[in-house]
RNA sequence: GCCCUCGUAGCUCAGUGGACAGAGCAGCGGACUUCUAAUCCGCGGGUCGCAGGUUCGAAUCCUGCCGAGGGCGCCA
């Protein structure tokens, strides 16, 4: 991209004027550009004679302008000018920016992807969350960072599994069997109360009715006795069908549901692990509970494996998974998208990794601060074990799965965030998405048209674009590449939404600004039907990569 | 008590070592005989939580304090 270009003549720039004797001798610094806040500043700024003026004591303006004299020409590069107190502004030749818009157009879908990622494989889990409910809207959270962020791995060449994993096992859902046990008998008038510590909420009993309207009364035992377990397994596939409905709802689809129950089978990686942990000496027993001996490598406090009562923690169970992500399975890089709930359990499992020797250094893991739900100025309670509740479908259905989608994503994951659902669902007309949606659904327009009138990009003159509004929307786009880096680099998809609205906003600048179809000038308008070509895939590429729809009319 | 994250315009949030701090919404005022007005243009609005420090330069880094949320050996 245009940046690593102008940054590489930058540095070739200052080894020259170090030969050349204009600059004494040191290891610079890598060269790094930013985009100035003023257009007056260029379109790409160096600071770098700033950075280094105390090591050459000299003043900055004059590295600078020993930079500019030792710059290297480049067909994209206009001018480079001194700046004080010592930047070195570059500015982008007019007619390179008009030609980009041929260069995209013919990209079209290849436009900023890339090979960077290089096939490393990469599994991206996320949601899994328990199956004993549905989803609520800060799993909605997880499925929009965890999905976005797989999408934008897959642009950049990396190898993207995505994994939602099935804790299938354990306390809750003991719990949940033990609820829908007694919503069942329910269904046959038997007076079977809700356990302590039950799942208060109504969709237990609808699943209770559903079974018992599908399959009768085969899983009832006589009065007292314990319930069937097949009773609570079938319990889980439905709430499960129910999550996965709801997820493709907002356009999330796993390449694998991982069941946590496998983990603990017979030679599985839960028992491997432990035996590992073992040898090495990770382990002590005290108090009746088995316990990795964490304390010992740097971490804060021991952590229960297995429980008193014989049951393994989720956190054994987590450390077996992980394990046979980066071990068994030989991700390269296993990324986890986890609430920030789970926040004290990050150090504790890259703790186990490395009394593993599973290399800790693959294991990522993005913490999405939780989302706080309203309506208008009252509170929602998010709660699952709460017996009112408002689910991430509640909010699909009165909000739409683009616009959940776009919300979700706009603020940065480490940031608390605030879902009003009647302020989006008043202005659900005003909402940045159908903003951003509605630029792509103008360009159709345009481009339909065009041709009504006989008119197409077929052999249009590019250099035609020089227009203000043409080089800023040309300029927007070129950026796409910057972004999709940035996201990957820092795991943070919120800049996408945010590159959308400005992209949004120069095309309709744009629009306003530049008549497309017009008969009298047949030149000018092939040349902006270019502009349209490129400017749409750039807006597709953009809202498909948060797996946003982009449509042809609205 | 300790640890993590956050605190920026009335609201929701970007910006995390550069040049005069931005957007959307809300408010006010304009623009449709012209490819969709779900749009555009203009105006007002900020002690960047507070106080120190580091730096040529701090919303950004460091320390302390205040406030919000989350976490802290047998929930997941």
């Amino acid at each position: 991209m245009i940046r690593d270009e102008f940054a590489s003549l930058v540095a070739r720039a200052l080894t020259d004027a170090q030969a050349a004797g204009d600059l004494p001798a040191f290891a610079a610094p890598e060269v790094e550009l930013q985009h100035p806040q003023r257009p007056e500043h260029g379109d790409y700024s160096a600071n770098l004679p700033l950075r280094i003026q105390s090591l050459v004591r000299m003043r900055a303006v004059e590295i600078a302008t020993a930079l500019q004299r030792h710059l290297p020409s480049h067909e994209a590069l206009a001018e480079a000018r001194v700046a004080p107190p010592g930047f070195l502004n570059l500015y982008l030749a007019p007619g390179w920016v008009a030609s980009q818009a041929a260069a995209i157009a013919r990209d079209g879908e290849r436009f900023a992807t890339s090979d960077r990622g290089a096939g490393a494989r990469v599994q991206v889990e996320y949601v899994s969350a328990n199956p004993t409910g549905p989803l609520h809207v800060g799993n909605g959270r997880g499925a929009a960072i965890g999905s976005t962020l797989a999408n934008v791995l897959r642009a950049w060449g990396y190898n993207v599994e995505e994994e939602y994993y099935i804790n299938d096992a354990g306390t809750q859902v003991a719990i949940f069997a033990r609820t829908l046990y007694a919503r069942y008998q329910q269904t046959f008038g038997r007076d079977a109360p809700i356990p302590e510590n039950g799942y208060p909420g109504e969709y237990v009993a609808q699943v209770a009715r559903r079974i018992r309207d599908e399959e009768g009364d085969r899983y009832l035992q006589a009065e007292g006795d314990e319930p069937d377990p097949r009773l609570g397994e079938r319990g889980i596939e439905l709430m499960l069908e129910e999550i996965r409905r709801d997820l493709e709802a907002i356009g999330v689809r796993y390449s694998n549901w991982y069941s946590e129950r496998t983990l603990q089978a017979e030679g599985g990686p839960y028992h491997t692990v432990l035996a590992q942990m073992r040898e090495r000496g990770h382990v002590v027993e005290r108090e009746g509970a088995v316990w990795f001996a964490s304390s010992e490598i740097g971490e804060e406090k021991d952590n229960v494996l297995i429980r008193s009562d014989g049951v393994p923690t989720y956190f054994a169970t987590d450390i077996a998974y992980h394990f046979d992500k980066l071990v068994t399975r030989r991700f390269d890089r296993s990324l986890d998208i986890w609430g920030a709930d789970h926040q004290g359990h990050v150090s504790r499992l890259k703790a186990a990794m490395r009394a593993l020797d599973a290399s800790p250094d693959g294991l990522d893991v993005v913490l999405y601060q939780l989302v706080t739900l309203k309506r208008g100025d009252r509170v929602v309670p998010l709660s699952k074990r709460a017996g009112e509740l408002v689910t991430l479908a509640d909010v699909v259905e009165e909000v739409g799965a683009d616009a959940t989608r776009f919300f979700f994503l706009l603020p940065s994951a480490g940031a608390a965030m605030d879902f009003d659902l009647d302020l989006a669902k008043r202005r659900s007309e005003e909402n940045p998405v159908y903003y951003v949606q509605y630029a792509h659904a103008r360009i159709r327009g345009i481009l339909d048209r065009a041709g009504e009138a006989g008119l197409s990009a077929a052999g249009a003159d590019a250099t035609l674009l020089t227009h203000d509004a043409e080089q800023t929307l040309v300029r927007r786009l070129l950026l796409l590449p910057e972004v999709i880096e940035t996201v990957v680099g820092e795991l943070a998809p919120h800049h996408l939404p945010h590159y959308a609205q400005d992209l949004a906003q120069a095309f309709h600048v744009f629009y306003t600004q530049c008549r497309v179809v017009d008969e009298q000038e047949p030149e000018l308008s092939r040349a902006r039907l270019l502009l349209l070509e490129a400017t749409r895939v750039v807006l597709a590429r953009t809202l498909g990569l948060m797996s946003i729809s982009a449509p042809d009319r609205m």
